[in-house]
DNA sequence: CTGAAAGCGCTAACAC
DNA sequence: GTGTTAGCGCTTTCAG
């Protein structure tokens, strides 16, 4: 109807189909449902009610509605839609490193339960760190997720309180929130921990070392405490030096693994349990250097926490606590949905459990 | 309605503050900037001024708004905001599957760029099915983000166009766009594979396995390009039966070798290449398989495409093509941006170049 | 079956 | 410095 041969370009609304310099006519910003609704000939309300399937629309006029809207190439704009809605249709997940395995299973445990819900997932990363957990988790918040799955850096989430309190679904995975109260999955670590270090201690080993991340991380200290529970059942005796935390750095394990096995060491371990995945490479790599460098002696044995790809093929294949990491996303994902179709309970826990994979590394004797 | 005691309910504005029965007072809703210019005795817009940093504001009042804004809990409404300003800060990412390491890393990548420039990032995964690749990518246009960057499964982006006619930024990584004209980021997969084959056959070897992807994909397409290019280049004759292509089955994979290999295989090869990690490592393990199964004799020569984490620690430690799935999403946000902050240019296409990691398993020479 | 009017929460443009 | 008004594109409500 209008761009019409000589007719004047229309000057009802601020046209989103405008004249340029000696060029063709080219759009320019994006088509609404008015637009559609004027170039169809119909109400708006009925354009609504066609793009959004409404019934009680006459098949003409969907019709009509529907050539308007491919010659128009329209979109609804969710962002308008929601502002009246409320609904983003869309969740947020913080984590501390998309590109971690670990990390990267999860979330795409979590995206597949998104997706069967229709939602979207907003992810992003906040290196471990306090704040950027924060600043991103809050970002999410002013997006207005209709949800938050928090994988936690930080050891306060009051800051979440409004945010709860204003009725947004969250769920914590892998660690706990500290000062909130909120649904939370966790993997069973001490329990995990301990059933490899007992494990080893099966095969006849008494002196464990134990290569671990920082203790400030609760997964982290969990291990720990199961490291020792299962030591101290097996009446058998801890010498703190065995215990080593911090970043998985080269030259921090090699310095480490030198103390812990020797050449020279005043009380070598003849076992070594590994409380994760970073951790558990870095040290096998070490080993493969070591074992290059120097005599050909039978290395420690090897327990690790948390699985990894390719673990079956090393010499001698590893022997793990497995997590699930795909089980934990799926997990935490079904609970904040669960939440968000108005189930109304306490916060509950749910710990899942590990399952120990035995490879090799962690059933061979002490070396005399 | 409302089950108060025995007052009225406050009939102001829609609450935001509301009793319920028997219960303290319980935030329902969030609270606007309006609720916090009435708390803070000011304007709304003083309010929009405090909470955008905008300058303009005297000291003492400012400290009024951000009282209330505590008090209240206010946290500003992005779409609300959005539906204004018309940008999301957001941009999304479409790809084949996040759990993957290779999209993991390049996700991490693009992520890690995004929140440079303060944007989040939505991600989505197509399980390379086409209908799934639109489906995400219509629905992150339909909200509205600045910007996508999509690693095609389609064998059509027309669909796209109406976007980018509407000024969505876009680029394609990894393979490109088919029907459209749009910023692309390609590895030389060709380049990378002949050089893979090449430091085989200068290895001594004429008879080399291809095991790679389905040839619908343009990655796989290209590599095997490369293998004919270096067979040729070395006037090594090609037999089609070492070709094979498909999904990475283990019983398949199984099949292959062993026609590829024998025992019993009535022209085997003395080299493997393979096209891509996942391809690799089926290999790898059923390399394994056969090594612990049958007679103790030295498995071929590999050379894969991709590279792996533990790839060194294997033994023999396995030689690849390395692609850099980092560089990939950094360099394809990195445009995006460009595209983002205005500059306007005819679409790009910027190739990323292999490295040839020689760890072993491609270094030996064919078995008499 | 269809449409007109109001308004979601915010920012841009302009008063004061 | 600060407040007022209009309106982003959609859905909701209610009238025809």
């Amino acid at each position: 109807m209008h761009s019409g041969a000589t007719a004047p370009p229309p000057a009802d609304r601020a046209g989103w189909e405008r004249r340029v310099a000696d060029g063709p006519r080219i759009r320019v910003g994006r088509p609404t449902m008015n637009d559609v609704a004027a170039r169809a000939g119909v109400g708006l309300k009925t354009v609504s009610r066609v793009v959004n399937g409404e019934p009680g629309v006459l098949p003409s006029t969907a019709a009509l509605v529907r050539r308007a809207i491919d010659e128009l190439g329209f979109r609804r704009n969710d962002s308008a839609r929601q502002l009246r809605t409320g609904r983003t249709a869309g969740i947020g997940l913080v984590l501390e490193d998309v590109a971690d395995p670990f990390y990267s299973l999860l979330t795409g445990a979590v995206e597949e339960v998104a997706h069967a819900h229709g939602s979207l997932l907003f992810s992003a990363s906040s290196q471990d760190d306090p704040r950027l957990e924060a600043e991103m988790a809050l970002a999410l918040c002013a997006r207005r997720v209709d949800g938050l799955i928090i994988v936690p850096a930080a050891q306060d989430h009051g800051y979440l309180a409004p945010e709860v309190d204003a009725g947004l679904a969250m769920v914590f995975a892998d660690r706990p929130p500290v000062n909130l109260a909120a649904d939370t999955v966790l993997v069973d670590n001490a329990a995990g921990a301990r059933q490899g270090v007992a494990h080893l201690l099966g095969h006849g080993h008494r002196r464990i070392g134990y290569l671990g991340d920082s203790a400030r991380i609760y997964t982290s200290e969990q291990r720990l405490l199961g490291y020792r529970a299962a030591m101290a059942e097996a009446a058998a005796p801890v010498d703190e030096s065995w215990i080593t935390l911090g970043a998985p750095e080269p030259h921090l394990v090699r310095s480490t693994l030198s103390r812990l096995l020797g050449p020279g060491a005043h009380s070598p371990v003849t076992a070594l349990f590994t409380a994760n995945n970073r951790v558990t490479v870095a040290v096998l790599r070490e080993l493969a250097r070591r074992s290059r460098a120097g005599p050909d002696e039978p290395g420690p044995a090897l327990v690790g926490f948390d699985d990894f790809e390719l673990a079956d093929l090393l010499s001698p294949a590893v022997t793990v606590v497995a997590q699930d990491p795909v089980g934990l996303g799926r997990t935490s994902a079904e609970l904040l949905f669960a939440r968000l179709s108005g189930q109304d309970a306490p916060p509950r826990t749910v710990t899942l459990p590990t399952v120990l994979v035995q490879r090799g590394s962690g059933e061979v004797p002490p070396r005399a």
